[in-house]
DNA sequence: ATGTGTTCCTGTCCGC
DNA sequence: TGCGGACAGGAACACA
């Protein structure tokens, strides 16, 4: 579940039971998910409070009162659980782990956090609060879509002269952060913008209408909760419903939304991943 | 420097 | 119901 709207939806689910909470026990259930988890994490959480919760791109960034922040990357299956003690039993206790539930942290007020990750792409790393935006997985990702930083002009340099197509170029971390597939071909579908047109063909017209697109398309499927796709494993913080708004997304065959198009979604391939658009409005 | 293809891993769905 | 293949929300890495 894991692009920006998604992830960003999964760190407000956590705040009311993570924020000002101290991590009673950390269960690390197995030593690796894409990288080796990082050493002694169990006692490098257990005991600490949690002081903030932040997002940058599609990372939750876990602020400890150690000075250290707990990264975590959901990677393309990765999810967060939050349980409470079943009450009722004489020993008040949580559900059995589930297969995949990888990382769980027991909070001190009860809440239990669970980290299932079946396909194993996600990541989690252990680093000094100071030196976040300096850790090898966040230092050369770009901007925030949703920030200020991302304007015409940024985008417009950042195009200048690329030959990939467009698809590739808002995949791209390092041009934009935390745009993934779903949001790509939605943004490029309400602009009107081919997916296979070269980046660096754009005009400047067409980059000042993409960039509030781009972010109009994110802050509605943030309040949208996201978009939930097969799984949804009712974590509070994945009840998303904007896959009921997709315009392009998974939507092969079927007619076009744009206003009196009447083209259909098509579905081509673009670097080994699905891109839907509508061959008839997108140029 | 740029752009593309491969790879990691498990689960699900679809056609035969 | 089983089996094989395609495909899945990501992105680091190797290579042209």
């Amino acid at each position: 579940m894991p692009e920006l709207p998604e992830v960003e939806t999964v760190r407000t689910g956590l705040v009311p039971v993570m924020e000002g909470q101290v991590i009673a026990r950390a269960d690390i259930r197995r030593p690796d998910l894409r990288w080796p988890l990082p050493d002694n994490m169990s006692d490098r959480l257990t005991g600490k409070r949690v002081k903030s919760l932040r997002r940058r791109s599609k990372y939750i960034l876990v602020d400890l009162s150690s000075s250290e922040t707990l990264i975590i990357h959901l990677g393309m299956s990765g999810r967060i659980l939050i349980s409470n003690e079943m009450t009722g039993s004489f020993h008040h206790s949580h559900p059995a782990p589930e297969k995949h539930d990888h990382v769980v942290l027991d909070m001190e007020n009860g809440a239990r956090v669970t980290f299932n990750d079946a396909r194993r792409f996600g990541a989690m790393d252990l680093t000094l609060t100071a030196a976040v935006e300096t850790h090898w997985l966040l230092k050369d990702i770009g901007p925030e879509p949703l920030g200020n930083a991302f304007n015409e002009n940024y985008l417009a340099a950042q195009l200048m002269g690329r030959q990939m197509p467009m698809k590739s170029a808002l995949l791209d971390q390092k041009i934009v952060s935390g745009l993934g597939n779903i949001y790509v071909c939605e943004a490029l579908n309400r602009a009107g913008i081919s997916p296979r047109r070269k980046a660096g063909n754009l005009t400047r017209k067409s980059i000042s209408r993409l960039v509030p697109i781009i972010r109009n398309v994110l802050t509605e499927a943030i309040a949208a909760g996201g978009s939930s796709l097969r799984d949804f494993r009712q974590a509070d913080g994945e009840l998303g419903y904007f896959q009921h708004a997709f315009r392009a997304y998974d939507r092969e065959g079927k007619p076009c939304k744009t206003l009196d198009c009447p083209g259909e979604i098509a579905r081509i391939v673009q670097s080994g991943r699905s891109t839907y658009y509508c061959p008839r409005c997108q140029r």
